[in-house]
DNA sequence: ATCGTTGCAAACGTTTTGCATAAGG
DNA sequence: CCTTATGCAAAACGTTTGCAACGAT
């Protein structure tokens, strides 16, 4: 058994790269003959700001609302992120029903765990998850592109928590 | 490394269990007191009449239309489909911005491989996912319900139907 | 000058809700 | 008879679209 293969760590180390997010989205407009907007630059340096996972709405919530300056429209913030996937700065995934954005560039591969008490979500890696892929993939002619390997369950916070609770519902 | 312990085969046998579907969803139904009423036995066909994946909208399309006999409104579908998950009857799982369902009840556990040209569902089973999620469980003392495994790519019948389209570009 | 981009409003597809009526236990 | 379930219409939700005005190259 491959047990030692799985390895568990957070927070997870950056994984060096040679050019910087906005380097890399710039020489990735230029090769699609798009345009470097003050939005777009403003996006990215939200998204790009702090590590944590988020969707559109919560990306909407940090930026300055109508009216002031570097405000952007929900519909290019919606279009920018899209963009953003396509350059390989994020990675999106579903979950509850909408789309979760995170950090691909410069960060390395891994999975989730996702407490459904709390909401959080916390990043594990195992090598044994592209193995899996690979072997899958090889045994039905498949060509993978990507993966979401997602455990749902409740984190031991929330499990203390509860405990907790029950106790003084006793009381 | 356990790469024998990736299985991986098609199409998976049923799992052999001591009520049907029906007998299990009314003793369900009798725990919790609710009724059991004409929609929800048509609908319960209508979903192991078949084993494909489905969502709400192909549940609704295979059923009788306003008027006829057997109409369940849409509604109803909906609030049963979640009736039919918490009864363990069906897995739910998101893919492409929609809840798609699939037989839990009687049907062994499986993951998914996810074509992104024809959206076909390809299941596959791997004794490795279980034991990644316990062994990540573990380290984290999160207490693990279920898991999603999906990975994305191209199947081998796109793959090969769109290298005939280019060969015939070309003439 | 050109053509991609933006913001607005409005539409979209999926799922959920409030409520009056119907029907199971 | 009591309570849950249903169908309807409408709302909610996250996301996308058409389009005229704007702005980068």
């Amino acid at each position: 058994m491959s047990s030692e293969n799985t390895t568990v760590g957070q927070p997870l180390e950056a994984v060096p790269v040679s050019m910087t997010p906005l380097q890399r989205f710039e020489e990735y407009l230029q090769s699609k003959g798009l345009r470097n907007t003050e939005q777009r630059r403003h996006l990215l340096e939200q998204v790009f700001n702090r590590h944590e996972h988020f969707d559109a709405d919560q990306l909407i919530d940090q930026l300055p609302s109508k009216g002031n300056a570097n405000y952007v429209s929900r519909p290019t913030v919606y279009r920018t992120l899209r963009e953003f996937v396509d350059a390989g700065l994020l990675q999106c995934f579903e979950l509850d029903g909408r789309s979760v954005y995170e950090h691909d560039y410069g960060y390395p591969q891994h999975d989730h765990l996702y407490c459904t008490k709390c909401r959080k979500l916390i990043e594990f890696t195992s090598e044994d998850t592209i193995r899996i892929r690979d072997e899958v993939a090889k045994q039905f002619r498949f060509r993978a592109k990507e993966h979401r390997f997602i455990i749902h369950g409740v984190c031991d916070e929330c499990t203390k928590r509860r405990a907790r609770d029950r106790r003084q519902d006793r009381v």
